[in-house]
This record gives C-alpha cells, structure tokens and sequence, in this order.
DNA sequence: ATTATCGGGACACAAAACGTCCCGAACAAG
DNA sequence: CTTGTTCGGGACGTTTTGTGTCCCGATAAT
C-alpha cells in the first residue's frame, strides 16, 4: 500500500500534496465542526482564502455541508475520510511506528496519531477521531458496546458522527463505579455515544462510599444482576489506560492502597484493575462491573491512550492480551518503543 | 485495489484524470518513443501546449529524457510506468474484464488492452508494451527465455527497454522451424530481444523443405541436440497464438493437412501444435524445438494475442492449460466472454 | 441590544496554463 | 551536397485559475 503512494508521488507530486492538504482539511472540520474558515486558518496553516477554494470544492463533492454555524461533514465526507485516514496512514512514518508497535505489544491493530496528546489538546481529539472511525466501522457486526470513563474516551464520544443508524445497539457503562468522577463520567458518555449512534443505553448510578457490606448485598440485587449479565455479553468494549498513580491519586484511594500500590511497583490502571510492569493484576477496585475474563471474551477490545507519561501504563495493560486496536499519540508509542528496545 | 482509486476519485478527482493523463503521456511516450511533441497530439487527443507543459513535468521528474530525435522514457520512468500501469489497470473497466477471463480461462493473469489490434496498429503495440513490462519483471529469477515468431510477439520485443542488465539471460528460439517465415522471423525477435537484455542468444537456422529422413537424423546432430536440451529448460516462454486455418495458409501447408485440420475442426495454434475447440491436439507440425509438456514445466508460459478474430483460437488453446500470463485486447476479451457465457 | 462568528459576494492582483509562432539543430531522402 | 521534415526549446500575448482582502447580512450566544 505504500507503494502506491510512491508512485503516485513519483509521477506527480502536487497532487499527492493536493490530496495531504485536502485530507487535513476534512481532518480538522471533522475535528471542530462546526466550524468556520476563519478558525480552520488558525489550526492549519492555510489562508483563508484557499481554505474557501478548498471547502467549495468539497462542497460541490458533497463531502462537506455549510449552515450559519459552520462547516461540517456529510455522511460521505465522513465515510470518505475514514477510508483516507486508512489509506494515507500507510503512507507516513507513523504507519511504520504503528506496525513495529503492533509487533511490539501483539496487538492486531495499533493506530498513531502525530503529536503529544499532553502537549496538544488537537491531538487527544485525533486520536478520539480516530477511535471513532474505527468504532463505527465495527458497529454494524456489534449489538453490546460498553464503555469505561476518562478524558481519552471522553474524546472518543465527542468525535463520534451522528449517525443514528444502529436502533438495535445498546450501549452500557463498562463499570458502574462507586459515584467517583471517572465513573458518572461514563454515564455521560455511554448516552452521548447511544444518541449519535441511534441506540438505546441503560446507565448506572450508584452512590458514593458504599460499605462493604452494602456493597456485597448490592451485588445480588436483580437490578444489578441483570446489568451484569448484560455486560458480560459485550461485543466491543472501549476504554482507557491510565497511571497508576496518577489514577490512585484521581480517586483519591486511601494511604493504605496508595502505599499498597507502590509497593508492588503497579504503572497501569484500566478497568478499575491495577497493573505492574510484567503486567500482573496487583490490585482491583471493589466495584460493579465487567470482569477482567468477560473483557477477554469481548470481540473487539479498543483501548485509547497518548501522552508520553502513559507509555508505561500502555505496555503493563497490553502485557493482558486483551486489546484487539489500541489508539496512541506519537509521543507515546516513541518512548514506549525507547524502553521495550532495550 | 480498485476501492482506493473510488476514493481518490471522490476526494479530488482533477487528480486521478491528471494521474490518468500523464500515465497516458507516459504510455504513448513508450509506444512510439523515441517521439516528438507534435506526433504525440495525433495519437492523444491533447493540444502541442499542454502535451509540452507535462513534458516539462515529467522531465524534471527523471521519467523522461529528451534530445534532439525526441522524448524518450528513463529508466526510472519505465519502472514507474510499469507499475502505474498494474494500479490503474485495477481502476478501469477492463480490470473486471481481465478478472473475468483469468476465471473463465483459468489463468493466473490476464491483462487486456483498450481496444482492437487488428484495427488500430497502436493497440497491438500497446500488448507488446504490457507483455514486455511484465516480461521484464520476471527476467531476474529467470535464466532461459524462449520465443516464437509472430506480430504479437514481435511487438513485444520491439517495446522492450534497452535495460542491458541481465548478461546471464539466454534466450532462444522456441523453435528452430523449417525455414519458414514465422520461424525465421523467431530468430530476429531472439536477437533483438537479447540485445536489449544485454543477454546471450543462439540461433538455429535451419534450411528449407527437408525430407522426412534428413528431419529424423538432423534430431540426433550433436549440436541439434544440445539445442533440445538448453530449450527444455526454459523458464520463461512467450509465445503468440494463432487463427489455425489461417496459420496453415500462412505457412502454405499441403492441401492433405489442410484438410485433416479442416476435418479435425481445429481453431487454434501455439508452438506448431494445433488444436480443436475442446483443446485437444488434432495435428503437430514437423518441427525441431520445444515439446509440448516441456512447456508446461516452464515456470511462465506468457502468451500474446488479439483481436475478435482469435478468440476461439485463445480459448482452444487455454484449455492446455499453459499459461501463467496471457496479453489480450478488449475485442477478443469480449468476443471470447459473449462465446463462453453461452 | 451587543458582540462574535458564520458563509458568501465582490474585486483587484498574481501565478499558472494555454495557444501560437518561430528558430536552429539533427537527420533522412534525394 | 541540398532539401524537407521533425525534433526540443524560446518567446509572448491571452485566458484561466488561484489568492489576498474587505465587506455584508444572518444567526446565535451573551
């Protein structure tokens, strides 16, 4: 696939540019939409004026549509873009980095973005993009979709196009947490993601500081049973990889687990299950949710995160085998292969 | 393959007629090199000024040279070409059509050109430019190239590159044949051909109307035989196909052998062998050269044919079950695809 | 009501592409 | 040798396309 690409630079090299530029154009109004020529100049770096020329050619190709709030994609331009993603990722280095991290972690698909999600906030965007063409691509063989919390996936939701063509999708919150941040946040965006995508969802609210023992009766709950039996039966699940530490401190864990998880060296929280470097489970959040082995029985597991500080969390979760796609920035997946070369 | 071009197409799709007008630059470039500016426009349907514009293009690309006898292609330039054309092929019409008849004839590839080469001259040239530039591709792995005679055929040499890189190739005649045009006609094309390879050749010229004796001892000279033995061991065989009343009138055969062929219903031959539309051989020419079965174990049989008037020639023939590669043109493509179908 | 932002219209200007004609060099035919 | 043809390339005015810049009414948020 590559090859094409050389030759077609080979026989004719501004069209090849023409296409880079047209591409990054339906990359970015797919990013901000709805979005103006004026705010596109001030993220490309294009003038305003060949930002019209550009945008009434793709209007007249019916892959972009323009109201009084802005510019943003049709339902072709976003099918379009999905292909060119696929194709013009083959052809730049980050296909390459892609590849040697596919080998690297054994994951089937792994997809990089360009830039540092912790540098840029465009760049956490792109790889919420990314995701989502992934994701959509994947929903029509799908009839559970669940969903973890973070600001990764969060991105995932956001960039989602309103399609409204999967009335028989049901999307559920992966955990149903203990009324912590990450864990409402789910909520917001399993019904975010339900609403463009047309399906149903079913949510979980639980509330704060459960006592064990509440905690253990609530599991028996015929409510909460049937959840769990729901989620046990996803198809595709999304989440994100966070620091251990960092998450620990986020939920604001008590010392003791605190002093717990720095003893045993944990980097990588996902699912509420912490993570050492050989990518041992050292520690698991008492919560209601999906279980490490159901995650193992999902048919696509795609797993979102960037950030060069991430690039430990990322090996330690991926050691699990559990992710079928993972979605990383470029800063990232450089350090991670900078450590796992040694 | 063709999925990529439907996506170039709706992105941008000035630049794949572009891609596609300067690959037909560069095609016609190679069918008549070397060529001037105003001898190109009577074949393209393009103006001395933009013909001059790609020129200028191309030039600085490194695909084509000019002096003062005209344009001619690079060396890079072929190699671009040869592989342009293998993409753009999949893009066109005449993609599924080729798809088609390597199902139906059961034949690894199947590259069929626009157009009719008993009408238009260029079209046979344009067979021989593809059969030459896949030949090409396949003279590394090869040590011994044998040829028939033919027009076909005879295009094929003469659109090869002068590549001179292959000093260990030998190429031969398939059959040294009794002093008959197509078989003396065999040994120019060897020659030519080998000359631009850079490679060895041997020759076997053989005299006229020999007696059935002299043909039977002749077998046994040592150098006759040497010859058997070097062309056994072809691994890369190109050869015409031809209209087999139509070949036995060419090589004025006996009115008793016209007879058997007529009796016999043959339609097509290859090699000197003729066959009916079953493929079955129905007569063998007395000849020094290539056996049958020898060419089957050649690793490409590549066969070169066209026009309406050779489709059942082609089709009795594909049922030996020869060829890795056949060069066909669309009007035997469709009249062999409307005659099988039935 | 005010402010900001949207797409789109307008227009001058620069750059690229095109049509057209000419020129000397190289070669083939006589 | 001369003559005729064809080659690439230079030259130049015209047309087309793309670009920079400013303005406008509509619309939504504040």
């Amino acid at each position: 696939m590559k090859q094409i690409w050389h030759v077609l630079d080979s026989v004719h090299p501004e069209l090849v540019a023409e296409v880079r530029k047209r591409h990054d154009v339906l990359r970015y109004i797919h990013l901000l939409q709805p979005v103006g020529r004026r705010n596109l100049t001030t993220h490309l770096q294009l003038t305003e004026r060949t930002i019209r020329t550009e945008m009434e050619s793709l209007q007249e190709l019916g892959l972009i549509s323009s109201n009084n709030r802005g510019m943003s994609l049709t339902r072709k331009g976003f099918h379009i873009l999905q292909q060119l993603d696929a194709y013009l990722r083959d052809s730049s280095d980050l296909g390459s980095l892609a590849a040697e991290l596919e080998e690297r972690l054994a994951i089937e698909e792994v997809i990089v973005v360009a830039g540092d999600s912790e540098q840029d906030p465009l760049v956490k965007k792109e790889m919420g993009r990314q995701a989502a063409l992934k994701l959509v691509s994947l929903f029509e063989h799908a009839s559970v979709v669940s969903l973890t919390g973070g600001t990764s996936v969060a991105s995932v939701a956001e960039l989602m196009p309103s399609l409204q063509e999967f009335p028989d999708l049901l999307f559920l919150p992966a955990r149903g947490g203990l009324g912590q941040k990450m864990e409402t946040q789910a909520n917001t965006l399993v019904s975010m993601m339900a609403e463009k995508a047309g399906g149903r969802y079913r949510l979980l609210h639980l509330p704060d500081h459960l006592s064990e023992a509440s905690y253990q009766s609530l599991k028996k709950e015929p409510q909460i049973k049937e959840y769990l039996n729901l989620i046990a039966e996803s198809d595709i699940i999304v989440h994100g990889i966070g620091d251990a530490l960092n998450m620990a401190e986020k939920r604001q864990m008590d010392d003791s687990i605190l002093q717990l998880l720095q003893q045993e060296k944990a980097v990588g929280e996902a699912f509420g299950y912490y993570f050492n470097q050989q990518g041992d489970v050292v520690y698991k959040m008492p919560n209601i949710g999906i279980q490490l082995d159901q995650v193992r029985n999902a048919s696509y597991v795609l797993a979102v995160a960037g950030g060069a500080s991430k690039a430990k969390a990322i090996a330690a979760v991926a050691k699990q085998q559990l992710q079928q796609v993972l979605v990383t920035d470029q800063a990232a997946a450089e350090r991670l292969l900078g450590e796992t070369r040694r």
